[in-house]
DNA sequence: CTGCCAACATACCAACCAGTATGTATTTTC
DNA sequence: GAAAATACATACTGGTTGGTATGTTGGCAG
């Protein structure tokens, strides 16, 4: 009877959830870090919103700094999987793909206010924080080696240009990605994404090869 | 006799000098922003490289903001004028210019790891401060403008290609360089900059008209 | 029923930080 | 050369921050 025992049927009116008192840190300490970064992100803040006292913060986490890494790890990295490495996984056209990832961008105010949260962190902490910078630098890695990896498949299938170099072009869509975001968040402009996306998805179309092309 | 009783000689052994504190102070403030955004710079770090006290800061400025409102204004918008604006004026074919630009761009490790100041401070500061935002915004629409206005002259003398847009490369160009500044940032890689670079570049030799390619 | 431990809550602290009040030495003005 | 204004330096403060030490409560084992 190995199995017995787990999963204890929680009770509905069950007083003190872990599970869930560590997840709505997680999120809480999200929201505010995406706010005012990380460095500014007080944890009474943090706290208020998430609806807990410091007693818990500090139950599960050791410090502000393992409380962020975690929300790395356990937010910002799936959030960029789930965007844009597992779409990728479809089989589908390469290109097609990318376009319809990079059209699916959020061009809402306060989306394009707030930035990329990826970003954001990425620049405040990368000089600042070994720990930080090495979290992130896995997401970007992951990120450009699924794009590389699609980009490749395609040119075997005669979808992508031969002479483009994966890596490369992998790289330059997550740079003008990011840039552009940037750019979108100084000016507070949905219309500077928007910009943006299209600019990148006529690029993107310049990479499919010969006899190979779609309209639109 | 109007002009008279300007410029009083300043002797040489002067104990106080106004101007050179200020400068000292943007300096300063400008360096340490640098390290560790606007934010986590410390009135008391800045005051100690600058090497002057507090009276000499809120002598001159009234507050941190309005401190740096004028590392904006006095330091991050002449550099990057200097750096891309006025270079552009020189009347040769635009898109060398702008290649000689992006390959002056700095990829020793300590100007990789630390970023683009602009960015740094846009990315920071324009969802929280109004004031920093608006600032940081005029100087990457003088950047923009310039750029633009260089390529739409370069398409009336036939150097650039007509179907390109200017205003939209001209945004195009700035996200990548952005975009790659701050992925560089994170990987703390030269390598990342220079593959960026080059990217770049290729990019802006595309936009070439036909019949006006040269080599290299 | 009882002890025990997980899962928090509360109260507190030392460090830091922007800003200020005040003092003072140097120039400039008359 | 005295008064006034400039150009700072020093000392201090109130508020905030990350972190800790300790208290409390619910739930389960025995």
């Amino acid at each position: 009877m190995l199995a017995a025992r787990k999963n204890p049927k929680r009770s509905a009116t069950r007083l003190r959830d872990p599970e869930r008192t560590r997840e709505r840190l997680l999120q809480a300490a999200f929201c505010e870090i995406y706010r005012s970064g990380f460095q500014s992100a007080g944890l009474d803040t943090i706290l208020a919103s998430a609806g807990v006292t410091k007693g818990a913060l500090y139950y599960y986490f050791k410090s502000k700094q393992a409380l962020g890494y975690a929300v790395v790890e356990e937010v910002i990295g799936p959030d960029n999987y789930a965007e844009w490495v597992r779409p990728l996984q479809s089989g589908k056209d390469p290109i097609d793909t990318l376009i319809g990832i990079v059209r699916g961008i959020s061009v809402r105010p306060e989306d394009v206010r707030g930035g990329c949260q990826l970003i954001n962190l990425a620049q405040e902490m990368s000089p600042l924080d070994a720990g930080f910078r090495k979290r992130l630098a896995i997401i970007f890695h992951t990120w450009r080696e699924a794009v590389a990896s699609v980009l490749r498949e395609g040119q075997t299938h005669g979808r992508v240009r031969r002479d483009v170099k994966p890596a490369d072009a992998a790289g330059l869509l997550i740079a003008m990605v990011e840039g552009y975001g940037s750019l979108a968040k100084n000016a507070q402009d949905p219309k500077v994404m928007k910009a943006g996306i299209r600019n990148i998805v006529d690029w993107l179309k310049s990479l499919r090869a010969p006899g190979n092309r779609k309209r639109g």
